[in-house]
DNA sequence: GAGCACTGC
């Protein structure tokens, strides 16, 4: 690897292909096109495009006052560019247009092997032949526990079964309610116990302790609201569990309580154990994804994180097993939550003996009880300290040297309109408001009017935590703000300062991706006289909770992932907080004694912001969440979506739809295909899921499943301030020239395994700026996956680095295709690259039109030299511009196999093979004859293993591996070329499946 | 030249 290409590449930068480069649409304004010169700042093209919209404008102008012959120029003018326009789209489609050829040997090899084969590839049973009939469809499947299942699942319907409705599996056991009383009894005397005791009375939860059983002893559902520290989510589950045992039905009781994060999930049920006087698997447990310690199966309380609870579903939609399900924190209206409780609304009718429980903090709750019919709510008052609140006029106040720097005058274009007078409508008399009082001054209202107080200004944060520490009492300073660029400018400006020397203050920037965040120096007291100072993103609003806080500064702005639907792309972008993310940002202030909140923006701004953030569900992508929702048998997405509490728009459902029709995850009505079914079995995103089970089949399952984990989890790197060149330079030096932010995870993980076994794991993740714990959480996944795999019949064993099933793993070209397989149709081309001094031009478009670039952290970055001008990627997020986060070069000859759709078409003297929807390829009608015939197989193969889950058995007289061995030798003999390898024409270059040639 | 935060039998 590593060599220039010879062959496969030509053309400058290295960039296959024939793309001419097309320039941005410029539209000059009114004045500009009124004056006799173009504007000073135009260049080249841009003068050109100035000539030719001045004549458009004169020409306009012409016509409307009356000049026939102008408004007849300007007409030919329109066709033009109509047709210009048609052009250039068949240019854009031209430029997905390569030419596949393959040496002759090579064909030959694969006709060798297809003549062993002996009969045509069959057609695709499930494609070709639809019956409405899902059972009649299905009627060639013969294994028989996996179509009983499948069936079941795509014809059952939740509400076809209203009439068989289910109850609780717990069996009235008069023994173990006898035992369960005595235990309790017996516990009275234990003193731990009467300690805890004491403290649990002294809760506000405890006073509402008759009210809330009263409530449930008359109702399905209730809503219990309050706010942290009032006790709900430890108390609430231990009180109808100490109620059902007093009263003797402790064997037909199992309360299950949904946590939305893991840490709370353990740390609540390590609470409640203690608090009972035992320890965790009594009668209390817990279970987080790779992680138990259930309770017994009667009598007791599980506290799980909520996907973990949707999981179970799966297998046990009616929740048999459960009397109770408490969901709690459902305020923060995560995806899970929400699909949660619309799930259990369905459930409700048909389980009429289960009770649900909905938990919530204070603000907004009565559209949960509206949700459920106006289910009764109970309130409990909540415990915290007062926290004295302050705002931007009172900080101006107590820093009266503080000026705003003035901007320079901004275009206000772009900006929405309405927007602003809403702003005019509140801002203006706020201000009035203010001036006529006698608290604020008029410098400090003209200061509130600078359009700069909307923005982070770093050295009014910096004054602040100044002042704070010289005027204030002792206490942590927890500043919330919005990502990465403002903590990393905030801590740099401290120590520039020279206000808060390192003996007495200690500065923690806390962020997901630097290692701060699993170090408990954030939790640490610090000696007396040293101030801790946390430089926090919203991971300290509900994720990691300091105690010691008592100062805390809202900065106002959140960076938050959104998705643009017309764009059909994800955006990250800062914006204001809700008032819901603001109050809990001031309440991080009281957790311990009187706190006080300093919010930088004004009280008329907080007037404007709005009340709750936007439910993640309106920001995400929804694939998972349809599969969710076809496994549990909901019937058709669309009217099922519109009964959650605030229902995604339909041009989102239908976009992901889309892709997983696409993917044949979905046939055209909707059903789930045995494909989807088990994608939906997978605890991990559709598209990561068929790259895991396409390994499981092509034997190359290691990587794959790095890939992954990683993918589904998060990256292993972390990133300490002021390293980020050099992390970037670690993560690139994984990559050995395959040019793949995927197998660049693959290859950190491989490395990590083997420092794991020789028990240097510690040292790796150190040298290599990664998260020891993220690595081993992605071992333990990628373990997670071959046992599932295993259970599902694909793969031989349950390990993941076996030789069964990682026969093929060496062979590079494959798993990259692989990659391919599940990410498509994320698919981008290069189309050229130049160098302009330093800087790097690449010019990159996605299939489906968008101009992207390379996230910075990707390998591709700067890159000039591709061996292929395509890759495929996970992740694009537009943020300053559209990104893709994550890329792996893929040749043409994958997608050719991976892609959703292969058509042939007939030249003279050629075919053409159009794979997905945009990108032709010319090739031989030789190879095309062998492309056809292993495609058909391929599908066919596919098809058949998804209705008959069995191990693809490696061996030379199996039809199978001959198929995919043939696949993967052709997929090889492509890069070999492209990377110049086949000209050495070594028998076993590593490009090359590493089945002995002997077997055939 | 840039990285809000969670989660899965």
């Amino acid at each position: 690897m590593g060599k220039k290409n010879k062959k496969g590449g030509g053309g400058e930068g290295g960039v296959r292909g024939n793309y001419r480069g097309k320039s941005r649409p410029i539209t000059f304004t009114d004045e500009e096109l009124a004056g006799s010169r173009p504007p000073p700042w135009a260049v080249g093209r841009m003068i050109g495009l100035w000539h030719g919209q001045r004549q458009i404008m004169r020409l306009t102008k012409a016509a409307e006052a009356g000049d026939q012959s102008a408004a007849e120029r300007l007409n030919k003018r329109e066709r033009r560019a109509a047709l210009a326009k048609q052009e250039e789209q068949k240019e854009q489609m031209s430029s997905f247009e390569e030419k596949l050829t393959v040496p002759a040997d090579r064909i030959a090899e694969i006709e060798q092997i297809l003549a062993k084969i002996g009969v045509p590839a069959p057609p695709c049973v499930e494609s070709t032949r639809k019956p409405n009939n899902l059972h009649e469809r299905y009627k060639h499947v013969e294994d028989s526990q996996f179509k009983r299942n499948f069936l079941r699942s795509i014809c059952g319907n939740i509400q076809d079964r209203i009439n068989t409705t289910k109850t609780c599996t717990l069996r009235k056991d008069e023994v173990l309610d006898d035992s369960y009383l005595r235990d309790e009894q017996t516990k009275t005397t234990n003193p731990q116990v009467r300690n805890m005791m004491a403290f649990r009375r002294k809760l506000p939860a405890w006073d509402k302790r008759e009210e809330i059983l009263q409530a449930l002893s008359r109702n399905r559902v209730i809503l219990i609201t309050g706010e942290t520290g009032c006790g709900k989510t430890t108390q609430v589950a231990q009180f109808i569990l100490e109620n059902a045992i007093a009263e003797g039905r402790g064997s037909q009781t199992s309360i299950v309580c949904t946590q939305p994060r893991r840490i709370s999930a353990i740390s609540v049920a390590e609470r409640v154990a203690n608090e009972r006087g035992e320890r965790l698997g009594r009668s209390v447990g817990y279970q987080i994804r790779l992680e138990k310690v259930l309770p017994r199966s009667s009598g007791s309380i599980l506290f799980c994180t909520t996907g973990v609870l949707l999981q179970h579903m799966h297998g046990d939609p009616l929740l048999t097993k459960v009397s109770t399900v408490i969901v709690d924190e459902i305020h923060e209206r995560n995806t899970v939550s929400d699909f949660t409780i619309t799930i259990l609304k369905e459930i409700i009718p048909l389980r009429p003996d289960l009770t649900v429980i909905l938990m919530s903090a204070t603000l907004n709750a009565e559209r949960f009880s509206k949700y459920f019919n106006n289910c009764p709510t109970v309130h409990i008052p909540g415990f915290t300290f007062s926290v004295e609140e302050f705002f931007l006029e009172d900080v101006l106040k107590a820093l009266p040297h503080y000026k705003f720097p003035v901007q320079k005058q901004k275009i206000r274009a772009g900006k929405d309109l309405s927007t602003s007078k809403a702003e005019d409508g509140i801002l203006q008399p706020y201000y009035r408001e203010l001036l006529s009082g006698n608290v604020y001054s008029p410098r400090i209202v003209e200061q509130l009017k600078n359009p700069a107080s909307d923005e982070i200004q770093v050295n009014l944060v910096v004054e602040l935590i100044a002042y704070i520490c010289k005027e204030k009492g002792p206490g942590a300073i927890l500043v919330f703000l919005p990502g990465w660029d403002k903590i990393s400018a905030v801590n740099k400006a401290m120590s520039q300062s020279g206000m808060f020397p390192q003996r007495s203050h200690r500065i923690i920037p806390l962020h997901s991706q630097l290692p701060t965040a699993n170090q408990k120096e954030v939790f640490d007291r610090p000696p007396q006289g040293v101030r801790k100072i946390i430089l926090a993103t919203n991971i300290a609003e509900t994720s990691i909770t300091i105690d010691d806080v008592v100062f805390v500064i809202d900065c106002g702005k959140i960076k938050i992932k959104n998705f643009d639907v017309s764009g059909n792309v994800s955006t990250l972008k800062e914006e204001w907080v809700s008032l819901a993310n603001a109050r809990q940002r001031r309440g991080r202030a009281g957790r311990v004694q009187k706190g006080t909140c300093y919010h930088l923006y004004s009280k008329g701004r907080a007037l404007l912001l709005e009340q709750d953030m936007l439910p993640e569900m309106l920001r995400t992508r929804l694939e998972e969440v349809i599969l969710q929702g076809k496994i549990l048998q909901v019937g058709k997405i669309h009217p099922f979506l519109k009964k959650v509490m605030d229902p995604p728009s339909e041009r989102s459902v239908e976009l992901s739809l889309s892709l997983l029709k696409g993917m044949n995850a979905l046939d055209s009505e909707e059903n789930l295909t045995p494909l989807g079914y088990h994608l939906a079995s997978l605890p991990l995103d559709p598209q990561v899921g068929k790259m895991l089970l396409y390994a499981a089949l092509f034997k190359c399952l290691d990587p794959v499943a790095s890939v992954a984990a990683a993918l589904s989890y998060k990256d292993p790197f972390v990133i300490p301030l002021g390293s980020e060149r050099e992390v970037d330079k670690v993560r690139q030096s994984f990559d050995a020239g395959h040019k793949s932010d995927h197998l660049i995870l693959a290859k950190v993980m491989a490395q990590f395994e083997d420092a794991n076994a020789n028990r240097s794991a510690r040292q790796y993740a150190k040298s290599n700026f990664m998260s020891l714990t993220v690595l081993e959480q992605l071992f333990t996944m990628k373990q997670q996956f071959a046992k599932l795999l295993h259970e599902m019949k694909f793969a031989p064993d349950h390990l993941v680095k076996s030789h069964a099933n990682n026969i093929n793993t060496e062979n590079i070209s494959l798993v990259r295709a692989i990659v391919c397989s599940g990410l498509f149709p994320n698919v981008a081309k290069i189309l050229k690259t130049k160098k302009a001094g330093k800087h790097v031009i690449q010019n990159v478009q996605t299939i489906d039109n968008q101009k992207v670039d390379f996230h910075p952290k990707s390998v591709f970055s700067k890159m000039m030299d591709f061996n292929s001008s395509y890759v495929v990627y996970f992740e694009r997020i537009k943020s300053s511009k559209i990104y893709l986060y994550d890329s792996t070069m893929i040749y043409p000859m994958s997608m050719v196999f991976f892609c959703h759709d292969l058509q042939v078409f007939a030249e003279p003297d050629h075919k053409i093979i159009k794979a997905g929807e945009y990108m032709l390829f010319h090739c031989s009608n030789e190879l095309a004859r062998i492309i056809v015939e292993l495609r058909s197989w391929l599908d066919w193969l596919v098809e058949y293993r998804m209705c008959h889950p069995g191990v693809v058995e490696w061996k030379p007289d199996s039809d199978e591996a001959l198929i995919l061995d043939a696949i993967a030798r052709l997929i090889a003999v492509e890069e070999s070329m492209a990377t110049g390898e086949f000209d050495d024409s070594e028998p076993d270059h590593p490009g090359r499946s590493s089945t002995p040639e002997s077997d055939y």
